[in-house]
DNA sequence: CGAATCCTTCAAATACTTTTGAAGAGTATG
DNA sequence: CATACTCTTCAAAAGTATTTGAAGGATTCG
């Protein structure tokens, strides 16, 4: 009950594709993204071994891959009848993926630098008060640059904290925000 | 009247650091990053040769990585009262740096994203009408999840969109909407 | 014009990332 | 418990990206 080799049809050979780059453009391996776009694209859930040989990947990489993709919680192993081998398949909220994501990665990525910002700025605070007008002179401009630094930091975090509420309570405030200022009626919810 | 050679305070070591990694993360060379800082940092103008000692680098590096940041307009050159060499200021306004970032990068991999998407569709649904049920299942899946992917794309763009014009009308209504469900009482502005 | 200074380019070197595939651990089956 | 099958690991290979530095252009100065 082996070798449902499974061809891709050209769209989803493109989709699977275009995922791939996108992941890759946010700091993913393509690979991830093509893996995981198989999966979403999958009327059924699918083993490594039909991966493997769909996307002509060694037995390695799939396995390392899909780890990172279950460790993401973007792709699950769903038990299958009577089948020896593990199946997986896509999460298919597009919104809970997302969210994981950012909150993991960009999350912790902002929070590392608005800390080292504020250091830095503890430190200039310092040198403020220097002797030397130099120094005077510099650390005051630093410390300005600095604060317009963190500011756009913590801005940012609040964007994303927003964009993970969203995603929480189900794209309401923000989508309708977005929608507010545009001429399409779509009543937009995406999964 | 050479050899100015400046070495870095901690701060300024740790920012430009930060924001290197920053930039990295967001998928720009690391040196693109902490080159910009030092000049985001530096009372006066900085020449190529300056940043090559301060950060270390070869002149090659140096040439290369600027004339990157010239390009996309976070850094700019400045003529220097009867010096020989060229000397560069950073951009220091914020959200015009990103915003111009924004426009030309995220925004073409996002059309060209949403393009993929749209061909993928108009394929499946001429597919959805298919004589074999197994097809047409295959293929309404298919059209379903993908609709969902365009539908998050777009909303993206969405969400881009506003930031740009947020960007352009200094950061006026983004702003005020993510304040707006937050307790601090700054009047953020950033630059 | 010739020398000096500065900038750019690019092939080679280095550093970093991803993939491969064989070895081995784990597990169900007869 | 031996066999067959599947999954994981990991060192080596392949593939990418970045950096170097020497060569060559361009510009200014005397």
């Amino acid at each position: 009950m082996t070798k449902e080799a499974h061809t891709l049809w050209p769209s989803e050979a493109a989709v699977s594709d275009v995922v791939g780059r996108l992941m890759e453009f946010w700091g993913f391996k393509r690979n991830m993204g093509r893996i995981w776009a198989v999966l979403y694209l999958s009327v059924e859930p699918r083993s490594a071994e039909d991966l493997r040989e769909t996307l002509k990947l060694s037995s390695g990489a799939v396995s390392m891959t899909l780890s990172e993709l279950l460790r993401w919680g973007v792709v699950r192993k769903v038990w299958v009848q009577g089948e020896r081998k593990d199946f997986y398949t896509a999460e298919v909220q597009l919104w809970r993926m997302i969210s994981r994501v950012f909150s993991e990665r960009e999350r912790s990525e902002i929070k590392f630098a608005i800390e080292a910002f504020e250091e830095a700025l503890a430190e200039l605070d310092v040198l403020k008060r220097s002797d030397d007008a130099k120094t005077r002179e510099r650390a005051t401009l630093q410390y300005a640059r600095i604060e317009q630094l963190l500011e756009l930091s913590r801005l940012g975090q609040k964007l994303l904290d927003a964009l993970l509420a969203t995603a929480k309570l189900d794209a309401e405030p923000l989508v309708r925000f977005l929608l507010g200022r545009e001429k399409s009626p779509s009543s937009s919810h995406v999964s």
